[in-house]
DNA sequence: CACACGTTGGCTAG
DNA sequence: CTAGCCAACGTGTG
């Protein structure tokens, strides 16, 4: 069922020369939204079928569409727009379905007498995919149904499957460290699938204006017609109104950008130091992939192959490393989803999860509504809170001080909670990559040195000392001094007047003393880590004391 | 057991 | 601008 790649070149020799078959397929899009390094549409035209049908199932749960915003909603039209649009230029065309894929693609495969179907296998073990693609496992063999089904894994740099057995008994690194280790045991990473040029037509009795692809997110039938639905969707043709996502959907603009933000600029790339760009810039500092990442517009392996490219044609005679360089990146990216696929169906929460510590946050709706809505006074975080909510995106250092803030910093509310909300606003919500940033920044795995603490006022201000993103994202605060951009409160009532702004009336008075809270915070996260100790029954001796010869002189009974 | 190190801290003294 | 400290971390290697 999981061609590996080798079988299928084999395929490809074999295959291409013969005559077409009498075989009719389906190519089900999930993730992969795009032509190119698509190993699994490869694999459907080297079936030769007659017919050949690329499906896309618009349901509730993949996606996250159930509970994402009008952001999310519409890059995800654009993906199916330019999927289509991509698909018609190659003598095809894409099959829009509403409603359960268990439900709707048996029903394809009886009415279009289908004899195989090809999809890119998902390997996060996120429960929702597992659980779906086991099902459709289960009717493809059902009855007189007989659906040959072949998926193939090409959303991670290595099949995550190739790094387990490569690892073999040895446990799965949890370092990134142990995890360079691993990748360079597990081979040089495969050189990308061209697109085709062409593709077998699907039967074209099939009028025009059926299965068409939606045209904007308010077309969507999800989630009103979803009785599950808990959250309340702001899809509203209002909602829709100032928002500006930093990227458009779709392969023909994930191809554009790879080429101007990264192919074009071999300099850049070889100099790529992540914690050097700036969480502050007014467009990004970084590539600007990661919604295309995320939704499969391009590969990851494309990606890796263009960094080693640039990296060459540079001609720096010291590139940056890992984890650190932008390849680095795309390794973090391969780790994360290690991680969530051996954590399996709990990943996503704290109980049950082997990656993360138990930590006692409160739930208080007040405080986590003030972070989610920008309303925490401290303009950094509030600053963040709104290009999130505008533009679908925020950088990874933003990202950083909103999470630590909302957790182990100042709120001590939930990770699942903050993790929740990035998953319905980020045009790049990735179920690996954003838990394990979560984990990471609450300190709950992976990163456990919690006396490290952002500061919601000092880290940005050197990057950007008079608070030019401030301004940009809380136009209230535009008006200050410098001196009073990062600390609102602090102003004169006569720079506030002057400013035109009322602090504590327009924006919100700090919801949190930071120094003092961060504080008791961190004797908190010292105790949940005893806590964790202790219940782990380290019975004996207690801990030897570190040996540091000064400070021990200076500690007496 | 010891030790080095970990993609991106804050603060203060010099 | 940098070094060193801060109560407080764990992993992986040897």
């Amino acid at each position: 069922m999981h061609l590996d790649r080798l079988l299928l070149s084999a395929m490809a020799t074999t295959l291409q020369s013969t005559s077409t078959t009498t075989k009719n397929g389906i190519h089900w899009f999930r993730r992969g939204l795009r032509l190119k390094d698509n190993p699994a549409l490869i694999a459907a035209i080297e079936q030769n079928p007659k017919s050949l049908y690329p499906v896309y199932c618009l349901d509730g749960d993949s996606y996250n569409l159930r509970h994402c915003n009008a952001l999310r909603a519409n890059f995800l039209v654009e993906c199916l727009q330019d999927l289509d649009h991509r698909l018609r230029e190659r003598g095809s065309r894409l099959f829009v379905v509403s409603g359960d894929p268990v439900k709707k693609l048996p029903q394809l495969w009886e009415d279009w007498n289908i004899d195989f179907m090809t999809y890119d296998q998902d390997e996060t073990g996120e429960l929702y995919a597992t659980q779906r693609d086991e099902n459709i496992g289960k009717l493809a063999k059902k009855g007189n149904t007989n659906v040959e089904l072949i998926a193939i894994a090409s959303e991670t740099l290595h099949p995550l499957h190739a790094y387990v057995s490569t690892s073999g008994k040895k446990a799965l690194p949890i370092s990134m460290r142990g995890f360079e280790t691993l990748l360079q045991r597990t081979g040089p990473i495969a050189q990308p699938f061209e697109e085709p040029t062409c593709l077998p037509c699907p039967d074209s009795s099939i009028a025009d204006n059926l299965y068409q692809v939606p045209k904007k997110a308010t077309d969507l039938p999800w989630p009103r017609n979803t009785p599950r639905n808990q959250v309340t969707p702001i899809w509203g043709a209002e909602d829709c109104k100032n928002l500006t996502p930093i990227v458009q959907g779709g392969e023909t603009h994930a191809l554009q950008q790879l080429k101007s933000n990264l192919i074009l600029k071999p300099k850049y790339v070889a100099t790529y130091s992540k914690p050097q760009t700036s969480p502050t810039a007014l467009t990004p500092s970084t590539t600007g992939l990661s919604p295309y990442l995320s939704s499969g517009c391009v590969s990851p392996r494309t990606v890796w192959w263009a960094i080693q490219e640039a990296v060459k044609k540079s001609n720096v005679k010291n590139p940056t490393k890992p984890p650190v360089s932008l390849e680095g990146q795309l390794l973090w990216r391969d780790f994360n989803y290690l991680m969530a696929h051996s954590a399996g169906e709990n990943w996503r929460q704290m109980e049950g999860n082997k990656y993360c510590r138990h930590v006692p946050w409160d739930d208080d709706r007040v405080l986590l509504n003030a972070w989610k809505n920008g309303q925490t006074g401290y303009p950094w975080i509030d600053a963040c809170m709104m290009q999130l909510k505008t533009e679908g995106w925020i950088h990874h250092l933003g990202r950083h001080a909103v999470a630590c803030f909302l957790t182990r910093g100042d709120l001590w509310q939930s990770w699942e909670q903050g993790a929740l909300h990035f998953e319905s606003h980020l045009l790049d919500a990735d179920y690996a990559l954003n838990t394990f940033n979560w984990l990471w920044l609450s300190c709950s795995g992976f990163f456990y040195q919690y006396f490290r603490c952002y500061s919601p006022v000092a880290f940005q201000k050197k990057k950007d000392p008079s608070g030019m993103y401030i301004r940009k994202y809380l136009p209230v605060l535009a008006k200050l001094p410098d001196k009073y951009i990062y600390e609102p409160w602090k102003a004169p009532i006569a720079d506030q007047k002057a400013a035109g702004i009322r602090i504590g009336v327009d924006y919100p008075k700090p919801i949190v003393e930071h120094t003092q809270i961060s504080k008791e915070n961190m004797s908190k996260m010292a105790a949940a880590y005893e806590a964790v100790k202790k219940a782990a029954g380290v019975d004996g001796p207690p801990k030897k004391k570190k040996q540091k010869t000064q400070k021990q002189s200076k500690i007496k009974f």
